[in-house]
DNA sequence: AGCACGCCGACT
DNA sequence: GTCGGCGTGCTC
């Protein structure tokens, strides 16, 4: 384990002192160096020599002194980019900690940055000249006239000719008169300053005194965390804005974090409704070059906002005031960037750090934020109202063992009578299936074979609108088999169960008079056609939408107003203690896009255990009964959050060794039992084998004050990891299993 | 991560 | 005899 950087650390190193530099290379220790000529700070980003190449590094300290002084090597040059903040060390420290992630680790997440490594880069632009031209042209009039109208605003040469619809020449022409000036001006240009101070939308009087509360939090400077609970448009957004104009108010920056790509575009048009201009964007769907001026910006304090996906948590801000995670409950938050973290809680530790306020917004938190919010270590406030005259949809369930529906159907009479009441009313029913492509088994009626991935334990679901059929975990595809490649019978390869696809299908012969619209996020090529697509379903371009999970995240769909659930006991089966929570915050989403507007709503979930305590709370609408029954289940097991988990995932080509390490690590659990840790394990993956490579998993169990991480870490220190053998930690982990 | 060093099979 | 497979180890 590193050390962390030495408190007694110089304002600066002097040409020639031993300076300890992180690099992104996965040696998981400091390397000492020569400071450079001119000295250079501490944090400063450096390319340094490493063998026999150059790679980019941090300062992080005074040298060690563990290396021969005589073969030291020199730093080669300090980067023209802002140093790193003592702040962001200190998190990228906490964080490697707490996860079990080497640091050289997090410092990659933290230098994902496009083109760090190059010279300041410089492009020209064009603005007004103090000559006037020898002759005057309409051209040339339109130029002038384009370069007057945006004041001093600096052009580059595209922009300025497209502005004056002219060519390229034009300008030329007029820069060598020199009533155009050229400039040298640097490429990334500070974002576009956000106006706190416009007018924001009137709120509801419930709204504007959580909007209080939070800004009033905001100007205390210091670290706290408040849960914001609200019903879908409940306008929890609205509030939150509130908080980020108060941020920017006292000077400082905030962060808004999304689960969900899709979901960026309109927020940034509703925080250019607010503030007047549109802030920095970070995800992977940014251009190079635009990530490069967010993550030069971000440092600069050329960036006051930045909406982006969990990576957004490893930028340089300079002075980050506000962290908000919208749909905190969402388990993308929780996934791998090389590194297994959970957004949500590294956001408040970095707050906790920085001196920053949290805001995890959600109409339906984890179990986690309301139980610490339920303990007294997060705040919270409710925002019980929904927006406008809209009130919560009335939810039922249809008892699907009465349904009685022939095979290859899946929508009950109930729902069908429901929604053509709905069509004829001129609004809109969703239909909502939790299943991506047409079926989720491809059967031989001769034999009973079901067609599986080739390099994964798990089934390929036929998407028939691609004609192929998928793997869901490695994303594989091949052609349908006409020929059972078990008992090679022709002809006898059924589709079995229900996708969106073939729900569609369905729809479409029932409701042959309505326009159907399918939102899966495989039948879009981009994220743009899928916008598009929900913004004309939003102004009445369809009747029925039948949509996955995609539907359930936060897309504003006005006219609609019944939602019908095809599987509501999809997620329920099995043991996993988080099926529950999962479910319940499903049910809850989905039924909440069901009259947002002034339209009242209804949701009808079919169940086939109407009676399920689960189902039960989803329809009772009473959430904190639910909350507080699953918290004493957890107790009671002693689960997270009343108890510490770490999952161990094992991987290999051969399944034989990666057990054999397996059990080996089970049998050798003297670091563990010192703590009073249990393991269980090991045991296959949940899928047992993903790309080729097989996986078993231990599960370690701790009392909540256990310290788990270095038990961990000396139980897994004496490992020598042979061949292909692959070991990754993962802190609480989502599933329980 | 790269890249070098190093020790065993099928080629000129 | 050599070219080259990728296992192991090092990088200040």
């Amino acid at each position: 384990m590193l050390k962390p950087p030495n408190p007694a650390s110089p304002d600066r190193f002097a040409p020639g002192e031993t300076v300890a530099v992180l690099t992104a290379q996965p040696l998981d220790r400091l390397l000492d160096y020569r400071a450079p000529e001119g000295g250079c700070l501490p944090g400063a980003f450096v390319e340094v020599p490493l063998g026999p190449r150059k790679v980019v590094g941090v300062i992080w300290g005074p040298g060690q002194g563990d290396f021969d002084p005589a073969r030291l090597r020199a730093v080669i040059r300090v980067l023209d980019v802002a140093p790193m903040r003592a702040e962001l060390r200190q998190f990228l420290i906490r964080a490697a900690a707490y996860t079990l992630t080497p640091l050289s680790a997090m410092l990659r997440l933290a230098t994902r940055a496009p083109g760090l490594g190059d010279p300041p880069s410089m492009r020209k632009v064009y603005r007004l000249g103090p000559a006037t031209p020898a002759r005057m042209t309409d051209a040339r009039q339109r130029v002038i006239a384009a370069l007057g109208d945006y004041g001093g605003l600096a052009f580059t040469l595209q922009e300025l000719a497209e502005a004056a619809g002219v060519t390229a020449s034009v300008v030329k022409g007029l820069v060598a008169q020199g009533a155009v000036l050229e400039e040298d001006s640097p490429r990334d240009m500070p974002f576009a300053t956000l106006d706190p101070s416009r007018p924001a939308k009137v709120l509801t009087p419930d709204q504007a005194a959580a909007a209080d509360r939070l800004r009033a939090l905001l100007r205390a400077d210091d670290y706290g965390t408040t849960l914001l609970k609200g019903v879908t448009g409940s306008g929890k957004t609205e509030v939150y804005l509130e908080a980020v104009a108060e941020a920017l108010r006292r000077g400082r920056q905030a962060l808004v974090l999304l689960p969900e790509i899709a979901l960026t575009a309109a927020f940034l048009t509703r925080v250019e409704a607010r503030f007047g201009a549109r802030p920095a964007e970070w995800h992977s769907g940014v251009t190079m070059t635009e990530r490069r001026r967010a993550w030069r910006m971000v440092g600069q304090g050329g960036a006051q906002l930045v909406v982006g996906a969990r990576s957004a948590l490893f930028l340089p801000f300079r002075d980050l005031g506000l962290i908000v995670v919208d749909e905190e409950h969402d388990t993308s938050y929780k996934q791998e960037d090389g590194v297994l973290y959970n957004a949500r809680d590294m956001a408040v530790l970095r707050a906790s750090i920085c001196g920053a306020q949290v805001v995890l917004a959600s109409a339906t938190p984890s179990l986690e934020t309301w139980a610490n919010a339920d303990a007294g270590k997060y705040r919270r406030l409710d925002l019980t109202a929904r927006f406008g005259a809209a009130v919560l949809p009335q939810m039922r369930a249809i008892d699907m063992r009465d349904a009685d529906l022939p095979s290859g159907r899946w929508l009950s009479q109930s729902l069908q009578a429901a929604v053509e009441e709905r069509i004829a009313a001129g609004e809109q029913a969703l239909l909502f299936i939790n299943r991506r492509g047409y079926a989720p088994v491809t059967l031989c009626r001769a034999c009973g074979h079901q067609i599986g991935c080739d390099h994964c334990d798990a089934r390929m679901v036929e998407h028939r609108f691609l004609k192929r059929l998928m793997c869901h975990q490695c994303g594989e595809t091949k052609p349908v088999p006409t020929v059972c490649p078990a008992c090679a019978a022709e002809d006898k390869l059924a589709p079995i169960g229900p996708g969106v696809e073939r729900l569609g299908e369905e729809a479409a012969a029932l409701f042959p008079q309505a326009r159907i619209a399918t939102l899966s996020s495989d039948l879009f090529g981009s994220a743009r056609a899928l916008k598009a697509e929900i913004e004309a379903i939003a102004e009445g371009g369809a009747d029925i939408v039948i949509g996955t999970q995609l539907v359930a995240k936060g897309h504003n769909f006005p006219l609609l107003t019944l939602v019908g659930v095809i599987d509501a006991d999809l997620g329920l089966q099995g043991s996993d203690l988080r099926a529950a929570e999962r479910t319940f915050q499903l049910m809850r989403q989905v039924a909440g896009r069901a009259g947002r507007a002034e339209r009242p709503g209804l949701a009808l979930l079919q169940t086939y255990q109407p009676e399920h305590p689960v189902i039960r709370a989803i329809l009772g609408g009473d959430e904190e009964t639910f909350w507080r029954s699953e918290a004493a289940a957890r107790l009671e097991a002693g689960v997270p959050p009343y108890g510490r988990m770490a999952g161990i995932i094992l991987s290999g080509p051969e399944a034989g060794p990666v057990f054999d390490l397996g059990n080996a690590m089970a049998r050798n659990d003297g670091a563990l039992r010192a703590i009073g840790a249990q393991v269980f394990g090991p045991a296959p993956a949940p899928v047992a084998r993903v790309r080729g490579r097989h996986r078993v998993r231990l599960l370690v169990k701790a009392d909540k004050g256990a310290p788990l991480q270095e038990a961990l870490a000396r139980w897994i220190a004496p490992l020598r990891l042979k061949g292909d053998l692959r070991l990754a930690i993962d802190i609480d982990p989502q599933s329980f299993f």
